[in-house]
DNA sequence: GCTTATGGATACTGATACTATCCATGACAG
DNA sequence: CTGTCATGGATAGTATCAGTATCCATAAGC
């Protein structure tokens, strides 16, 4: 397959499928002479793969780049992988909240992760994001869904179960590696739009006079 | 209070501040004279959240100021605003997948939707959204998170049901309107982070040996 | 009266994700 | 075998976004 095959079975313009190439997204097809390279049906998969998160979950190039290579280093552990793509989902915040604010959410999360028994690294950037979150809900004068928190992990652990029934399923390790990318990132996406069209629904229903 | 308190109070840089000034997120403060200004509580309670829809749930600033402007309104209905929060929160996709991958993933929504009973919008920009990952999904050869949706939408059903509840027990319209907005865009941040912390304790527990 | 802060306007910056152009070569049709 | 088109590789240009920086005339506060 040449460039302009591989953008037309993707969709893809031709140049940013080189872009993509020098950014090191996509490997370099087979050179067969200097100015000649062909591509496989792997790279439909990979490109596939590059814009799905690229244009549904809206990951930055540069961490797509950084979440393909550990994919494709088969020394990494599945462990590290996760990590990155997590990193790949979390925003590089700053603090929004009050200080106090920011102690009281604190102990909150702590307290919902001892009872629930969760390991979580302290380092680990969906739980400084969880703070935030949780303190300007308070700052913001919104403490009700906070509130909740307990019945929100109750639901959170059904989705997970799911995921890591669902992956554990894939036998190869590379087949489960990709796997777990997909289903950590666009899972995201399906319960983020599902979440949206519940709300929608209920929302016509109570304040829409249709 | 004078834009320099404004922004030691919120740890808001002063240009930032006249940045959203300028682009309309922060109505302007009371002129004492051409050229001095105050500001009042209101006007840190409105910067503290558009950082935290900027920082924390990365709403693009022009989305910040369409949400804003809807709080604002008091004839626009609910249900509008929350649409527009909605839109905030959903990425301008293209498609990614086959054709057929598509036309799987939209009867398995459809499907999914009557048999909830759901109220949905054929526009809905979650709808888009929800399929496309779905269809990507299918085409990029993970088609078990997928077949898992009904379950995923129970789940979902939980936090809907929790953050309506949340949010109408504000009494005035102003409150419930604002609520809304935080309990849809950092709510979503909120699961988000949730979500992720349950995956890293589970990955943790099966694939890390510390 | 002197330093500092302010409102308002305009200009500049850095990051991101592409697009466009160029060129020498190669593929392929006639 | 010759003219047209596509290609790999390099470099440059563009649009958008989210601020920053600078200027200025005026006002605040010691």
């Amino acid at each position: 397959m040449r460039i302009g095959e591989l953008s037309k079975a993707t969709d893809v313009p031709v140049p940013t499928i080189k872009y993509y190439l020098r950014e090191g997204l996509l490997p370099a097809g087979e050179l067969t002479s200097p100015n000649q390279a062909s591509y496989g049906e792997a790279h439909v998969r990979r490109l596939r793969l590059i814009r799905a998160l690229i244009e549904l979950a809206e990951v930055p190039v540069a961490q797509v780049k950084e979440i393909l290579g550990s994919l494709d280093s088969d020394t990494e552990p599945l462990h590290e992988q996760i990590g990155r793509a997590h990193r790949a989902l979390t925003p590089t915040r700053r603090l929004t909240a009050t200080d106090e604010a920011r102690s009281v959410a604190t102990a909150q999360v702590t307290d919902l992760i001892t009872t629930r028994g969760w390991k979580v690294d302290p380092d680990a950037p969906a739980l400084a994001t969880l703070i935030d979150t949780i303190a300007a809900m308070h700052t913001l004068g919104q403490p009700t869904l906070a509130a909740h928190l307990d019945a929100y992990a109750d639901a959170v652990e059904r989705f997970t179960a799911l995921e890591i029934e669902a992956v554990t399923a894939n036998p190869t390790r590379d087949q489960l590696a990709e796997s777990v990318v997909i289903g950590t990132i666009l899972g995201e996406t399906l319960i983020s739009s599902l979440r949206l069209l519940a709300q929608e629904s209920i929302s016509a229903d109570r304040w829409n006079q249709t």
